[in-house]
DNA sequence: CTGCATCCTCCTGGATACTG
DNA sequence: CAGTATCCAGGAGGATGCAG
């Protein structure tokens, strides 16, 4: 995991007293529909992946498509048209023959980058011991 | 199953020169799969408000119940088994009556804290410019 | 290459009722 | 209080074909 001080970029310090559980004081009731609405659009599966091979640069559609590996062309347009939307993916056409279009993070993307390469860090990191506790717990219980 | 060894070596130095890019460099399709897996578990909103709301201490089912506000009785059961399955919530059953039974976050769980509470804040702190852009959006092109 | 539109399937997830 | 079971509508998402 990485250091609290890089963790959330500008926001305040993480490692603050008290800090761990300001995250919980907000987690009032209105709080968790804000937290769950805006989860349910940037907190997909894809919008994640999307949003992480983005972090570095630019990339064009088939590009992604490729990368991605198991998106489906429908999927992905789907995914970058509702980050686009949200304001954390730009659109660039490039009116050549045959077409190419770019998309990268925005300025409100590239502040999801942190949060998101920790998610996904973290998935890299603990998939061995999830899975383990998978076997475990099916084995003891299924 | 997963040749950690390989794939993902024990976490290299979090603090080392451009890690901030080597969480992309390690977005091959492979990882890919790896993180969308673990993300198409642990990654969605329910599980995202329950750890949150176990962040701080261990809450009783109703007592999450009333906290999220939004979740059926159905998926709070599902997203628990879910979370107890992978090892990141520990269920302790007090045989009393009427039955009192608490959850908390296990090792593996905690560690899952600190990225979901930067996404969660994220949330809370982007949530009014992303409802902009959605805004300027449908505006423009709906 | 990029990207819509259509069809069709399956899973998610809410509502409800019932047990211990 | 905690949990299971059943029903069912709606959306997610893959496959395919066509267009610019």
């Amino acid at each position: 995991m990485q250091e609290g001080t890089s963790l959330i970029p500008d926001h305040t310090d993480v490692t603050a007293p008290g800090r761990d559980t300001a995250g919980a004081e907000r987690m009032m009731p209105e709080n968790c529909r804000i937290v769950g609405g805006v989860l349910a659009r940037i907190g997909d599966k894809w919008s994640v992946l999307v949003v992480m091979n983005l972090s570095e640069e630019s990339r064009r559609f088939n590009e992604l498509k490729r990368m991605i590996d198991g998106i489906s062309q429908r999927m992905l347009t789907l995914t970058l048209r509702g980050l686009e939307r949200d304001g954390l993916v730009s659109r660039m056409v490039n009116p050549t023959i045959p077409p190419r279009v770019d998309y990268a993070l925005t300025d409100l993307g590239r502040s999801l980058r942190q949060p998101v390469q920790a998610l996904g860090l973290w998935a890299l990191d603990n998939h061995a011991a999830i899975d383990q506790a998978r076997e475990r717990y099916d084995g003891a219980k299924g």
